[in-house]
DNA sequence: ACATTAATTGTGT
DNA sequence: ACACAATTAATGT
């Protein structure tokens, strides 16, 4: 089955952006197989009910996973993905044989590497690093959730907020986040004023700036 | 440059 | 959550 080369571009990439991926047998499959994708910052890439055919391996930018209601037009910020990152669903979707649940788009322009879903299973067995490799990124969004789960519950809304602007600003690696209070509260499924009257409170403590379709984090 | 309009943000209840 | 006021950006003349 292995009749082409290894792509010497891909396999830098896999060793600078997933030092986890130890085994240089497994590198250089993944470099035969894989393709390298770009995305451009607001793409879509992948949407409810489409069967999953690549897992991705971030190499660059990042992606918003969320969770959508059709009916009543309101969605929930699951989490980012960033450089080093992989799609816990898409493994889950993968192996199962199921369609996608969760939506995901690119937040900035994204460079990754699609791995076609028959190896994912096959190097489970093969490859001792590729199966940690999988389990550690299940463990890192397994208590991620947990904790978003734990502050919509306690109505946390400002660590939830809070949490949001961080991590959107690495994802896009700027301190500046260009999107309007009726976006946020759109990711959170909160109310606008809400965001509003949280950011101002923000602004006070000076952990951050505020300015029309900017937030500046201090 | 100015006026008009649309979009975003602030506030009181 | 709603209604509305205030502010700012975008657009046309």
């Amino acid at each position: 089955m292995i009749t082409e080369k290894p792509d010497p571009q891909i396999l830098q990439l896999v060793q600078k952006h997933f030092p986890d991926i130890v085994e240089l047998k497994l590198q250089n499959e993944i470099a035969t197989v894989g393709h390298l994708l770009h995305f451009k910052a607001g793409e879509r890439i992948m949407d409810y009910g489409s069967y999953i055919k690549l897992v991705p391996l971030v190499i660059n930018g990042s992606i918003k996973v969320v969770r959508e209601d059709e009916e009543r037009d309101k969605e929930l910020f699951l989490y980012f993905l960033n450089a080093g990152d992989t799609c816990s669903m898409s493994f889950s979707c993968c192996m199962m044989d199921k369609v996608s649940d969760i939506r995901t788009t690119a937040e900035d322009d994204t460079t990754l590497i699609g791995i076609p879903i028959k190896y994912v299973d096959e190097w489970m067995m093969k490859y001792q690093s590729w199966k940690s490799f999988v389990m550690l990124s299940y463990d890192h969004r397994l208590q991620e959730l947990i904790q978003t789960i734990d502050h919509i519950v306690f109505h946390k809304l400002d660590d939830r907020l809070l949490d949001y602007l961080q991590k959107k600003s690495t994802a896009i690696s700027s301190k500046v986040i260009h999107t309007t209070h009726q976006d946020i509260a759109y990711d959170l499924n909160a109310s606008r004023e809400g965001i509003s009257r949280i950011l101002k409170q923000f602004e006070k403590m000076n952990k951050i700036k505020l300015g029309r379709n900017k937030i500046e984090l201090m």
